[in-house]
DNA sequence: TTATGTGAAAAGGTTCACAGCC
DNA sequence: GGCTGTGAACCTTTTCACATAA
């Protein structure tokens, strides 16, 4: 079944929003209720739900629990991704330490650096390896998703050494640049300065845009 | 007039190509160029060019530094802005750091965090002032704009103190939540955690999807 | 009465196709 | 011939409006 991007954005959200109702006890739950938390209009709200099938109950809500269950059901990855993270700075380590990525889904098993007083190292526990040996510890440690934390000039390189052999599958970017990617393999870029440089836009243009 | 938001965002790579052609003394340029080194169509690229004017010229392309100057003009704030950092943790510090937020169209001239061994300091040169005292100093340093790295149950107080006093214009949040903003305040979310997990959605319906 | 589920309509963006100019 | 500018067509996503069920 295909599911449009901006749909998984919100899917995502619901469960965040939906795993801390349950933990806050909450049973019962409307769409209206959800869009007011999240900022996004009941109806969308009941479109994206009701994608998966009819979960709620007419007159009533939705009942949290299950539609808790139902979410992270649609999103959960059938196994668990090993994940490689390249470009040990300051960024690189505000990541692995992010609470974001503690998850049961996925783990950064290696890093990956060029600074010899890096490569050899092991932050947060995990081990850093060269960027030369890439291929190479990729395969082995059975990777298929990176995460770039490099500068700019640096990300298509490393995107190049993780298609090397093939196994990488997708692609997190945090680098201010862009990167041609073979089909087949998934790239997201999350681009910081593009994002202030937007907000700065419809500051200027005194926009009354939220989102 | 009004500019679409995929629009601003591909106006911003645009400018960060050009400058780099600029500097690499390449003088003329074809849309058809631009979209194969970001990955747009040329047929986007001559759309959002041609969208503020009439600049390239038929049968030849853009000139590389006329177009340059047309699009920063296009996406040049008036005037600068004073941005204030709230979190000082390893991710804001990652972006305090980052070279993407050397500008010469914002600053960020303070830092709030609610640690004591924070408060007082000063960090890559900027002061750290307590949270509690957010509304008056945002006042006092004439701070238009918030960068919230701060977990996931402190954002929302910083958008209110932020707008206690009604000054702030535009919040950039990196917390794992969403935020209420009254209208008229500009939020736009960078939620890292939302760009793994779409990432892994697609990976588990093994999409073609490229981004 | 209340809140969901869902076709239909509207809005928002992208791509096409070709006229127009160099 | 080559490449831009752009209306029209197309596709995607959101919103509406109301039938339907608790």
């Amino acid at each position: 079944m295909k599911v449009a991007e901006p749909t998984v954005e919100r899917l995502v959200q619901y469960r965040r929003l939906l795993d801390r109702m349950d933990r806050d006890k909450v049973q019962v739950i409307s769409s209206k209720e959800i869009g007011d938390m999240l900022g996004f209009k009941a109806s969308q709200v009941r479109k994206d739900l009701s994608y998966f099938g009819e979960i709620g109950k007419r007159g009533v809500g939705y009942n949290v629990d299950r539609l808790l269950k139902h979410v992270s059901d649609i999103l959960s990855p059938p196994r668990k991704w090993n994940v490689g993270l390249v470009g040990v700075g300051r960024l690189g380590e505000a990541l692995l330490d992010h609470k974001a990525f503690l998850s049961d889904k996925y783990e950064i098993v290696a890093l990956f650096d060029v600074s010899d007083e890096k490569v050899g190292e092991t932050f947060f526990g995990r081990p850093c390896f060269h960027v030369d040996d890439m291929p190479e510890k990729l395969e082995e440690m059975d990777i298929e998703i990176l995460i770039l934390t490099v500068p700019k000039d640096a990300a298509q390189r490393c995107v190049d050494a993780g298609t090397e052999k093939g196994q990488i599958k997708g692609v997190l970017n945090f680098s201010p640049s862009s990167v041609v990617a073979p089909p087949g393999l998934i790239v997201y870029s999350v681009d910081i300065s593009v994002e202030l440089e937007k907000l700065l836009f419809y500051l200027k243009h005194e926009g009354t845009e939220s989102i």
